[in-house]
DNA sequence: CCTCTATGTAACTATTGGGTTAGTTGAACT
DNA sequence: AGTTCAACTAACCCAATAGTTACATAGAGG
């Protein structure tokens, strides 16, 4: 029990294999989703064995339900990191449009997995209780980010925060997942330097207008 | 050959065979996306033999990319019967956010099969001409309504078509193919009658504020 | 240095599921 | 009424795949 991370590598090393699993089915569920994932094809990217997935994490199933509660207390964590409190409620708000598009474009294994759980109508979600917590806090950020630019002026009055979310996610969400359909539909790469930089500025003006008074 | 509708119907009829297995895949593959859909089930569904599933349509794949072409064209058809070029354009604006919800809400499998299909990286609707064709003309249709709006001072200049367009598509698409996974987030029954038409005012909004001046 | 258990391997099982083969039959046209 | 062919059925094949069993061993603790 001693210093465990001071010691040289061992050869056998429970948490570091469950690592490896985590990082590989992250990778296998975002390229192919729950349905199309292939428990031979997580353990050989884990370099690890079949019966090793099955003894840390019992099922397939179980094993995607953490790697999306992974996913969102990952996304959640980073977003509470923001500290908009101390900034001017624009430049905040400005602040919380480009980390969501930057956190999709830099995660894409994030939207592959609401994805596919969404076409599993929640399920697994549904019995994450820290995935609930979370979200709250989300919610609560662009509550009091609202209130404090609407004291100041500077923004409308009685704007919903969770309208207000869905809809800052949703100008980045689609673009990202859809980025395929999109490219063909829309006759663009929409994944060069410049596009992105279009697209997100695009996006900050779509919520400065539908914000400030 | 003469009158084929008007005879009484055949108990041997292949384009009404070929009608029931697109439907049945329809409905298959939007519950459980491409590779979670069973060619039995859909044989089951369509009250028709497997074989005929692949005389027909040589493949689950290549039914698969049936099934998306003709969800691509039948809101392409749709919407080029809008006719916004009657309206007034803030009214038909306004008309093309809401057509677009409400195509969303009626048509839920469009909205997986478009998840599926970007999975995929859209290779199949590489393939397909005729989504490419149709599609610019929901780009030259809202091109021509910005222009008209510009003319007339109501609309600011300089918006590219591509961005609105996937701006309006953005803030329905994303707020139901995940809402499910957005329910528990937001603690919201977001299909409610009221959260419905909750949102579609906030949509529309939305999109007035960004292209009104 | 011995023992016991968590860590690990590999081979196996049972089932699913896309695709095929072999054969049957309804009805259109003579 | 007979011929022909497309429409149709049922049973089959076999590769892939989630999950298991049997067995091996590193190394921590006594």
């Amino acid at each position: 029990m001693v210093a465990a991370k001071t010691r040289k590598p061992r050869i056998r090393d429970a948490e570091a294999t469950q690592k490896r699993i985590l990082a590989a089915a992250k990778q296998e569920f975002a390229k192919k989703g729950l349905g199309g994932a292939r428990v031979d094809d997580i353990a050989a990217r884990a370099k690890a064995n079949k019966r090793m997935i099955y003894h840390y994490f019992d099922s397939k199933e179980s094993l995607f339900q953490r790697v999306l509660e992974d996913a969102y207390v990952d996304i959640r964590t980073a977003e509470q990191k923001l500290e908009l409190d101390h900034l001017d409620p624009k430049d905040a708000l400005e602040k919380l449009v480009r980390f969501t598009w930057k956190y999709y474009l830099d995660n894409p294994e994030f939207l592959t997995m609401v994805n596919s759980e969404n076409l599993h109508k929640a399920r697994h979600l549904k019995k994450s209780k820290v995935v609930q917590d979370i979200s709250r806090r989300l919610v609560t950020m662009v509550d009091t980010l609202l209130e404090r630019g609407a004291k100041q002026g500077l923004f409308r009055d009685g704007i919903d925060p969770v309208q207000l979310n869905i809809t800052i996610a949703a100008i980045g969400y689609y673009y990202f997942t859809n980025r395929f359909t999109g490219a063909i539909i829309y006759e663009r790469d929409l994944m060069s330097r410049e596009a992105l930089d279009t697209r997100l500025q695009f996006n900050i003006d779509t919520i400065m207008r539908l914000v400030c008074k």
